[in-house]
DNA sequence: CTTTTATATAGATTTATTTTCTATTTTTAA
DNA sequence: TTAAAAATAGAAAATAAATCTATATAAAAG
């Protein structure tokens, strides 16, 4: 489907507060409530809308502590990035894993409590899946932007 | 604020889908629907519940472009960090910059529509910012795994 | 250019959910 | 062991979502 400039304007304000009702939204978009309603559906159906979620403060819940993880495999057959990626999702601490080009073949964002949580996770989770070549670990000091708004 | 295991697995279901209405999580957690409001109420008071967002499929918005920059400054005062920093957030493409330990200073996860798209931010937007010494860009081949659940 | 069809919108109504209120129960601390 | 605080349950009120019917707008066909 193609998006209009109210589809776009819908899903930033969405993107940014989910909670916000129809009617609020309606008032925004100079729209009713019922073709804001439609809107939305139509977006979820498309699943352009691919789910609602809460956002937590990680700091709060002790899982300040983020990792950057880039490695590289010993092989790269189809079947030792399938089996590796198959046993890395698994890993709760492991919030993303991107198969890139480059130096290295992952990239992983690792979300821990503090460094010794990270070892710990590093010497009997990570270290321990199959066809690992090397890892490099690099370290967040601070969180400078971190958001899930897509400019569309 | 001390996290009980209810409200552990009520953030757990929150996070992966914050639609849920009360009484569905009441019957998850056997507890009242009001024992469940006042707990989601608490936790958003606390701020430990952030945010209710909408996530989008970026691949369906022509935004299935990803790649990850490592970036250096030329120097390291706070002057220079603080003006690219303040720079860097008003970038619309870039959803993630981390100021990290290790061999380069920044690492950016950006998303766009394609190459072209990519070529056209590094250059109009990315290496005019003021302070910086060099950029590498790696590209994301596939998504192995994203999520926002952080597990508490 | 007009008619037909499909799509989008508005307002009203119904249904569902959230929020508030009061009463108990459970937990914590004195 | 008792008093105070916190958490929970159920009912009532307030609010929002979802549905329905009608109208308007836009796209396609004659």
């Amino acid at each position: 489907m193609t998006l209009d400039a109210i589809d776009k304007k819908l899903l930033f304000l969405l993107q940014s507060d989910s909670k916000k009702t129809t009617k609020e939204l309606s008032l925004k978009l100079n729209l009713s409530v019922t073709a804001v309603y439609e809107r939305i559906k139509k977006l979820e159906r498309e699943g352009i809308i691919d789910k609602y979620v809460v956002l937590v403060n990680r700091s709060k819940v002790e899982k300040g502590f983020v990792v950057f993880c880039h490695l590289k495999l010993i092989q790269h057959t189809k079947e030792f990035l399938t089996k590796f990626e198959s046993e890395v999702i698994q890993l709760k601490e492991v919030l993303e894993c991107h198969h890139v080009s480059g130096d290295y073949d992952y990239i992983l964002k690792i979300v821990v409590k503090d460094m010794e949580a990270y070892r710990e996770f590093l010497v009997t989770k990570l270290t321990t899946l199959q066809h690992i070549g090397s890892t490099h670990s690099t370290f967040m000091i601070s969180e400078v932007k971190n958001t899930t708004v897509v400019d569309i």
